[in-house]
DNA sequence: ATAAATTTGTGCGTATGTATC
DNA sequence: GGATACATACGCACAAATTTA
């Protein structure tokens, strides 16, 4: 009557049905004979239906037995695939966290299908769609502009209906709060940053932060927060925030050249800085302001990127864990298709001493 | 008779003729009646067969036209995946090109499965059957040890039974000919990074190359054909050879700390190093050897790797495209499966200036 | 432990629908 | 329009595996 096909019409009711958990966690879906009779249509019909969903990886057949509704994620034939949709591949510190997605999972025979999202909703959700077309048996998420709601929730849930396990990464959404994450301790860190330039004995800090996506955000709580609990003088006006679009030239806008400008006043005799790709940028400003570093200024900032080690003066930083951090992403990922339920989890950051934050003399 | 179904046996008797190139390149399988006479099966028999083949996307069928079988390579529906396999995914400038070759996918809708080799032959296999097994549509390999023959060509000579196009890239096994390669031009490079310095006013050049893969074997010859060429002294004692399981230690073992040595005791004034990420601890060793840079050693390098501007001092390297290279082996992949003949194809370094490498000053 | 009942898998014949040439 | 070829659909029979009595 619709023109679709009777199988396809039985083979959607069915998906929705299985979907909406009519049926239990590994319990048998009806009979062949049963839906024959239901659905008032052949046996064949029915078997070409179920073929369906047994494509999709919703059910499993046993001869003899019955056809069994998959609740727990499904069990590929050897082989999984894996969608890692990332923000970068190139940028700060991605490169290492695939690493480590990429040795656990092949070392558990799965395969990384690897996106990125260039920090683009639009983009992100194109590419889950093509991967949900992909047949990927799990996704690893690095959710971008996550300090504002997701308009791809719905495909996030799509996921979910199909028994596709899903973990966030770095940055989830604040509404899927049903979708577990692996992140780092970005509120501790920002409250670690403040604090440990403080106890350095610096006495005006100022902050640089990435405000469209959750880690900036909660960075820049902590470090707010920090300050406040030392009764340390702070006022909103000592952040410059900035979004993704403005990364590029920042420090070439006229917001993040007054800023440059106060630091190089000396109004301030502290920095955090969002991370270290944003730090070696500022230390370069800075140098031809012909600020002395670290004398003038002290600096710590995050991640802990190859380029920390390399700037003059080398940074001081709160290092990512990177290959541990993806191996553990992997890791879940892997336990959430075996049908365990993962909860969050936040890592620590360490603290890698270099020159950028000496202990201050008082002057 | 042998156990197996009747649909599975006339499956299996269908692939093998196809395998064996009976039916023509994207002409017509045999009708189903046909096939029902020839098996003596029912319609329904056949089908369920045929079934199995499109599954494993080797013949299209095309209602009221034909079953066709697939020896161009197939059109899978809208979404292809791409098999990559790189050496490494951080180091030297893998990032940059896995992003190039990752847009380039997207912007076509195919997306990009990502193993890394680790450089070792072994693994390159096991990934290798794990990706046949995982229906990948194409695939781009950076072939490892590419110096030696490869253990695997029975792999890669599988993957073109089935009509899967492979393409290497930066390094290629010199006995798989008929596979097509995208690579940089090492030899030119080499001959490049000597002719530079002589040109410069260097007189004494010595060389670090990483003999395992024919990039280093060729950017070495390149060199050592350039000197000759030049009529510059040029004896084997002059290159510090090492193959990729010695990179890390290079310069802590016994031959690593005797080239240093050497160069400190200014027994050579010029030095081409096989890449940046070996340049930058040659320059640091150096220097805490008292090694006045660039004066007393002037050095050129290879890609242009993030760390090269970065080094004291700022190396001047010959670059790879990296993200344009990467896009590059997309397009020639995508080429690949839309059923076009692809030949090799090789890159021209691009040189950058910068201060390791000035003009020498005649003393 | 065995037999019977249940349930999916394989296979055939037939009829009709629909896209292509 | 007609011929061809794949797609959908029904009904039936028996096989093989599993569960149950």
């Amino acid at each position: 009557m619709a023109g679709k096909p009777k199988y396809l019409q039985v083979a959607d009711i069915l998906r929705r049905e299985i979907a909406e958990g009519i049926f239990r966690d590994g319990d048998k879906l009806t009979t062949e004979e049963e839906l024959r009779f239901r659905f008032r249509v052949s046996r064949q019909t029915v078997r070409q239906a179920i073929a369906q969903l047994e494509d999709d990886g919703l059910v499993d057949r046993r001869r003899g037995s019955g056809t069994y509704v998959r609740h727990g994620p499904r069990k590929r034939q050897g082989l999984l695939r894996i969608g890692m949709l990332t923000s970068y591949i190139t940028d700060y510190i991605s490169p290492e966290i695939l690493s480590g997605v990429e040795k656990t999972l092949n070392e558990n025979s799965a395969v990384m299908v690897l996106s990125a999202t260039q920090n683009d909703p639009a983009l992100e959700r194109s590419l889950m769609e093509r991967l949900l077309d992909g047949q990927v048996d799990g996704l690893i998420v690095e959710g971008c502009r996550t300090a504002e709601p997701t308009p791809n929730a719905d495909c996030f849930l799509r996921l979910a209906e199909r028994n596709i396990p899903v973990l966030f990464m770095n940055a989830f959404y604040r509404e899927l709060d049903s979708v577990p994450h692996l992140v780092m301790d970005d509120y501790g860190g920002g409250r670690r940053a403040a604090e440990e330039l403080v106890h350095r004995g610096y006495k005006k800090l100022a902050g640089v932060f990435k405000m469209d996506d959750l880690q900036g955000v909660e960075r820049a709580r902590g470090f707010r927060e920090a300050l406040t609990d030392l009764g340390m003088p702070f006022s909103e006006d000592s952040l410059l925030t900035f979004d993704t679009e403005e990364r590029m030239e920042l420090f070439r806008s006229v917001k993040g050249e007054a800023f440059l400008q106060r630091l190089a006043a000396k109004e301030f005799d502290g920095l955090v800085c969002y991370n270290d790709i944003f730090a070696s940028p500022v230390i370069e400003a800075l140098e031809n302001l012909g600020v002395n570093l670290p004398e003038d200024l002290g600096i710590i900032s995050f991640d802990n990127a190859q380029v920390s080690a390399l700037c003059r003066p080398a940074l001081t930083t709160l290092a990512h864990p990177k290959e541990r951090f993806g191996a553990r992403a992997a890791e879940k990922m892997l336990r959430m298709l075996e049908g365990e339920k993962e909860g969050n989890e936040s890592m620590k950051w360490t603290l890698i001493e270099r020159d950028s934050a000496p202990v201050r003399k008082n002057g």
